[in-house]
RNA sequence: GGGGGCGUAGCUCAGUUGGAUAGAGCAACGGUUUUCUAAACCGUAGGUCACAGGUUCGAGCCCUGUCGCCCCUGCCA
């Protein structure tokens, strides 16, 4: 038996195997036989088979005796090797498998770094190309609160995506070609203000934000002014010169300000492919979606209707019609998304398409995706997956939607300077020796890492509390937790004057005490964590197994002594120490957090 | 009206896709250090899984109904 990455699937083939192979088990179970192989409770096992129970159900027989021949056979049959799995039956009918120490040991030896098991999880996937779309602020205004989970949530899921062998192609597609821009030209040609003067991004981005709201102000004050911010906006559409380069200077300075909080927060960008590049591709749309009959004309706009699902029929109470083209004949984001897939899988050859925005955005995805079904399929285009992740609210402690005390949304450059300041303060407090440059670094870090774990960290279908207190705390499901966990190490290491690139780090090694023990089952659960996520792209079963992981390291950690007069055992524990320092910062660098050296 | 999400310990949240006696952290109480970072660890206490039915060997999870909260629901994105 090999010592597979996933101990999974090897229990999982090997009874599979055998009711296939074995001649009575295959007489007298024709159909195909599904183990289902589950992790266990610690306690009990390390994974436990229920497939046993519903077969033994079915054909009217005794479970646990049912159970009882299975394992035996198992044995017998050498489908499973007793050197390297204990298994019983146990409860009702359930097989339990206990890895022995020679397979964590040999487990541990073959996956004892990052690249060892990229190796392994970069075949998942296969290369497949996925465009992910985040993410996608609007321009011409601050980021604020409201920008953090697209940038976290979307940066952990490209990592994942990547680490399991996709190929990513991240694609900010801004929302650069709004009416607000008509507002915006007509308040700086008004207030004689020149792009030429902008020279600080971010300032200048303030400005903006600020001169629209002036703008609209004016706007329901003056009704005349509307009517010149529309002749504005019209003259841009038409390539106006002058409006162009505004506008132009507009998206630059925005994008400037959001490149430095992309740095800040350690997001990547490949594209930034906005709405207004497909501004002369959505009339593709207009003309294939219309001559395919897909879209029709209702009340003066381009829509489609989808009537096998019953909130998208034309004859609903309530019509909720996709509308492509709005009856002012100016396209929207219907138009430019679905010209944005056509371009993905003609120009990037897209197999796989993610959407990440907030949760009020399903419906638009759900009529996208069947809009695009059907027109794919009626022109033969290569259907790209589709899938929309989705996230919650971001709630005060009042339960509500965050807001600073005036009512206003709190800005994302101030959020992430609070969140280092705060770590600043606890670092001086706690480390005061350091030096100033390292208090920095370590309060960035750990600033930074806290704002993006406390978001990472929850079920992201599920609104959460924030809270500057819990999210800082050294105690719980937090990042200066987990980053505490990789300083320990690293200080044992330096006492041992060890690096932890050394290659004697990677030999084999077996594991012997109840702690080492407990250590090494817990390492081996991290294929399976990750693929968990993986399957649902939901990054808090990672932070969860990252807290789990801390946790068991601590108990070993308080247990057993590292540095030991014992070369052997000194050697061991280092090489445990190496291997939950490798699955931690794997893991949190999959979330998008940096660690410290010391902290 | 329709749709989506949610309801689990005083608080904040998990719960491996239907498995064993429902778990963490915080807060409360008690304990552990001449020893690798105590920013740690261990223990105690805390539950009618909103409520009522149903499906089955087995339900916090699936189905039906009820109650409550949040969000979306034709030309913003």
């Amino acid at each position: 038996m090999d010592i597979s990455f996933n101990p999974i699937q090897s229990i999982d083939k090997a009874m599979r195997l055998l009711f296939k192979n074995d001649a009575e088990l295959s007489q007298q179970f024709t159909n195909s036989f599904d183990p289902i192989i589950r992790a266990a409770d610690p306690k009990f096992a390390d994974f436990q088979a229920n497939g046993i129970l519903p077969l033994a159900k079915k054909n009217r027989l005794n479970p646990v005796q049912l159970a009882n021949d299975v394992c035996k056979k198992l044995l017998d049959s050498q489908a499973i090797d007793s050197s390297l799995f204990e298994i019983s039956v146990a409860g009702p009918g359930f097989i339990n498998f206990k890895l022995k120490a020679a397979y964590l040991s040999r487990w541990l030896e073959n996956f004892s770094s990052t690249k060892a098991i990229q190796q392994e999880t970069s075949q998942w996937l296969n290369k497949e190309v996925t465009v992910i779309d985040f993410p996608s602020a609007n321009t011409a205004k601050q980021a604020h609160i409201g920008h953090l989970r697209p940038m976290v949530i979307g940066e952990s899921i490209a990592r994942i995506l990547e680490f399991s062998g996709a190929s990513i192609i991240r694609d900010n597609h801004i929302g650069d070609w709004g009416t607000n821009f008509g507002t915006l030209i007509m308040i700086l040609k008004e207030k004689g203000i020149h792009v030429t003067d902008f020279t600080n991004p971010a300032e200048a981005l303030e400005l903006i934000d600020s001169l629209y709201k002036e703008g609209t102000k004016l706007e329901n004050n003056n009704p005349e002014l509307r009517n010149v911010s529309r002749n504005e906006l019209l003259k841009l559409q038409n390539g106006d010169t002058e409006n162009t380069y505004i506008w132009q200077s507009i998206i630059d300075v925005s994008n400037q300000a959001f490149e430095k909080l992309f740095e800040q927060l350690d997001v990547k960008i490949d594209y930034t492919l906005g709405e207004s590049f497909y501004k002369d591709k959505v009339s593709r749309v207009y003309d294939e979606l219309s001559s395919l009959e897909i879209a029709e004309e209702s009340d003066g706009a381009l829509v489609v209707w989808h009537n096998e699902i019953k909130k998208f029929a034309k004859d609903n109470k309530r019509p909720f019609p996709f509308n492509i083209r709005k009856k002012d004949g100016a396209s929207n984001y219907a138009s430019t998304d679905l010209a944005t897939i056509l371009y993905r899988i003609e120009h990037f050859k897209a197999k796989s398409v993610i959407y990440l925005t907030d949760s009020r955005q399903q419906d638009h995805f759900e009529q996208l995706f069947l809009t695009t079904k059907k027109w794919f399929q009626k022109k033969d285009y290569p259907l790209p997956k589709l899938k929309h992740v989705w996230w919650g609210t971001i709630l005060g402690i009042d339960n509500k939607p965050i807001k600073t005390k005036s009512g206003e949304s709190i800005k994302l450059q101030s959020l992430l300077d609070e969140a280092i300041e705060r770590a600043l303060k606890v670092v001086r407090e706690k480390n005061p020796e350091l030096p100033l440059d390292e208090q920095n670094e370590i309060a960035k870090a750990v600033g930074i890492g806290a704002l993006k774990y406390v978001d990472l960290s929850s079920n992201r279908t599920q609104d959460y509390v924030f809270d500057w207190d819990r999210m800082l705390s050294f105690d719980g499901n937090t990042a200066p937790y987990l980053l505490y966990v990789i300083a320990r190490i690293n200080s044992i290491f330096r006492k041992a004057e060890l690096n932890l690139s050394d290659s004697s780090l990677s030999n084999y090694f077996e594991v012997q005490s109840l702690y080492e023990i407990q250590l090494a089952r817990k390492l081996i659960q991290f294929p399976i964590t990750l693929n968990q996520t993986l399957s649902d792209l939901r990054p808090h079963f990672l932070s969860t197994y990252l807290f789990d992981l801390a946790g068991v390291f601590n108990n070993f950690y308080n247990n057993e002594k590292v540095i030991d007069s014992n070369p052997s055992i000194q050697q061991r524990r280092l090489s445990l120490c190496h291997r939950t320092h490798t699955v931690l910062s794997t893991g949190l660098k999959l979330l998008g957090i940096t660690t410290v050296e010391r902290m």
